[in-house]
RNA sequence: GGCCCCAUCGUCUAGUGGACUAGGACACCGGUUUUUCAUGUCGGUAACAGGGGUUCGAAUCCCCUUGGGGUCACCA
């Protein structure tokens, strides 16, 4: 936890220390590493670093499924070869905060089994893990960068900005920030601050191209004509994303950055960073981007659209998955097959195995697309191999954050419901056919199709056959389900009828469908006075209609 | 538009110069099981973007074209 300011780098030490030792610190950590501007940004070689990785959304939000992949990756290469997954929650921007967004974040995390070793909650040796809390930290090292000449205050407005943009696009030219000449002094940048006038710090770019060195892609370098100043710390005195990641990337010990691709133009500038402050350069892996089918970017706006459109919403956060009834196993599952593949044919993993078999190396280059339907499948096989304890716990789950009526239902009810499902692809589907058991015996309403279909084709034959049943449903004693199917299979042979010419209209009866569980189960789990009652019911609507 | 990344069935992918008449999975089509829905099960259709090289030989290496994507904020 957040102990006392701030614990790393430079920090603390450059507020606090006398200026002789701060220079000694600055000294040991870009004595350590190599001097800025050299191709090769390993000082470290992170094979022989202890592994740590790091997940760090922004409290915006719901968890998105390309979020849940870059989750998963991450925690897959910490846990194959024992490293660390730190949880950082990545606050800079006070506008876009979203109340309560950080506990749906951990909740969702949870569910899918990406537990942290350090973070929220955790605690850990290299906090904190809020990046709201460290404002000193990013402040120290801004005024090192400031003293050292390797940032400059800059002091053009947004809006000032915002026109040379528009200029640019105006004369069809490319905009690129040009740095002042001359550079303001930190002592004129801190005198308009203080005047009241909106001032930025803004890195000095070395004029070098940058190589990125990435697990995935390979070398990938940035010319230097495309890396402009860019700001590092914003005029309301918060750090922006890249100076806060750099910062406690370094003060975590991160070793592996591993993120979606398009962060890719992004690091050349994190470099940048880790030079100009002395920094090591992590080991960068960009993962392929995700889309909607369609080739769309997956926006939590295709939600609100399909619902203007009269549409069922589409699936985009992790929480979306989890309410329709999802098992974060089949999520994990697929989501681990959208950019690594195991190299044979095995296509089904629990989260352990993939544990055992995750490589980076294995992580391909193209973008995928998000085949719901596949997800369906793999889904429906989970549903069906999972243990009935495990499947019990998820659909509880369920339950609970749909706030369902088959809430109201005893495990050993839930565990028949689940029971007789057998096939089920998400646990929607048994709430669907468990909802004739939250109805009143009276409120059963009949579906004119069913009824037609089922109890009136043939001179009423389905009428008939229901008369006939409720008699020997009146006489059965044992309701249980084994009983119940004992019985119809000695009524068929009685009366000479197949199984479908008894349990369709039964069914049609109880429900007003054509569709439920296996006939004995829905009349088991319905009880034999509602059932009954529900038999005369519709028998007696019959003649009044 | 500049820069960067990518390119095998509709989709996710295997494939690292000869074992490829290109394998698997989902979807799709057809058969089958079944008391409804759904499962299950059996079989089938379906791809190396195009053009140049390199090589005895290229899905695999190089170049170009085309196509797709990312990024160009005081957002992360």
């Amino acid at each position: 936890m957040p102990r006392g300011g701030c614990c790393a780098p430079c920090g603390g030490a450059a507020t606090r220390l006398p200026e002789a030792s701060r220079s000694a610190l600055v000294r040991r950590f870009a004595g350590d590493y190599p001097p800025p501007g050299r191709p090769e940004t390993e000082g470290v070689v992170m094979s022989d670093v202890p592994l740590r990785v790091r997940f760090a959304p922004s409290p915006t939000g719901y968890l998105h499924v390309g979020g849940a992949r870059t989750v998963l990756f991450n925690f897959l290469l910490a846990r194959r070869h024992g490293g660390t997954f730190i949880l950082r929650i990545e606050d800079t921007d006070q506008d876009r905060h979203v109340e309560d967004s950080v506990a749906k974040i951990l909740d969702d995390l949870r569910w899918l089994g990406m537990n942290w070793d350090e973070g929220p909650e955790k605690g850990g040796d290299f906090g904190p893990y809020f990046q709201s809390a460290c404002l000193d930290e990013y402040r120290a090292c801004a005024a090192r960068l400031l003293q050292s000449g390797r940032a400059y205050y800059a002091l053009e407005t947004p809006e000032e900005l915002d026109a040379m943009r528009e200029r640019a696009r105006a004369g069809k030219r490319s905009f690129k920030y040009l740095r002042p000449d001359p550079l303001p002094t930190v002592q004129q940048g801190e005198t308009a601050k203080a005047a009241g006038h909106p001032v930025v710090v803004r890195l000095k770019m070395t004029g070098e191209p940058i190589t990125v060195q990435d697990d995935v892609l390979g070398d990938v370098t940035m010319p230097a004509e495309e890396l402009e100043d860019f700001v590092i710390v914003k005029s309301d005195g918060w750090p922006t994303y890249h100076f806060a990641c750099v910062v406690d990337d370094e003060r975590m010990r991160v070793s592996h950055v591993i993120r979606a691709q398009e962060h890719l133009m992004n690091t050349p500038k994190h470099i940048a960073l880790q030079r100009a402050l002395g920094f090591r350069t992590p080991r960068y892996a960009h993962l392929p981007i995700i889309f909607n089918l369609d080739g769309t970017k997956m926006s939590k706006r295709d939600k609100e659209k399909a619902i203007r459109e009269g549409r069922k919403p589409p699936e985009i956060e992790v929480h979306d998955f989890r309410v329709s009834g999802y098992l974060p196993e089949a999520l994990i599952n697929f989501l681990a097959l959208l950019g690594w593949s195991s190299g044979d044919d095995q296509e089904r993993f629990t989260l352990d195995e993939l544990v055992r078999r995750f490589s980076l190396e294995r992580v391909g280059r193209t973008n995928a697309r998000f085949d719901r339907e596949k997800l369906l499948a793999f889904n429906t096989e989970w549903c069906a191999r999972v243990a009935p304890t495990r499947l019990l716990e998820a659909f509880k789950d369920f339950l609970a954050v749909n706030k369902s009526p088959l809430l109201k239902f005893d495990e050993a009810t839930l565990g028949r419901l689940l029971a007789a499902k057998k096939g089920l692809r998400t646990f929607r589907d048994v709430e669907d056919s468990a909802r004739f058991l939250t109805v009143s015996d009276d409120e059963v309403a009949y579906s004119p199709d069913a009824v037609r279909k089922v109890l009136e084709k043939n001179d009423g034959a389905g009428y008939a056959a229901l008369a006939a049943t409720l008699t020997e449903l009146d006489a059965q004693a044992d309701w249980s389900p084994e009983a119940l199917h004992a019985l119809f299979e000695r009524t068929c042979a009685a009366r000479g009828l197949k199984m479908g010419d008894v349990a369709q209209p039964l069914r049609v009866a109880i429900t007003g469908m054509t569709v439920s569980p296996p006939i004995q189960d829905s009349l088991s789990l319905l009880g034999k006075a509602a059932t009954c009652a529900r038999v005369r019911r519709c028998l007696s609507l019959r003649e009044s209609a």
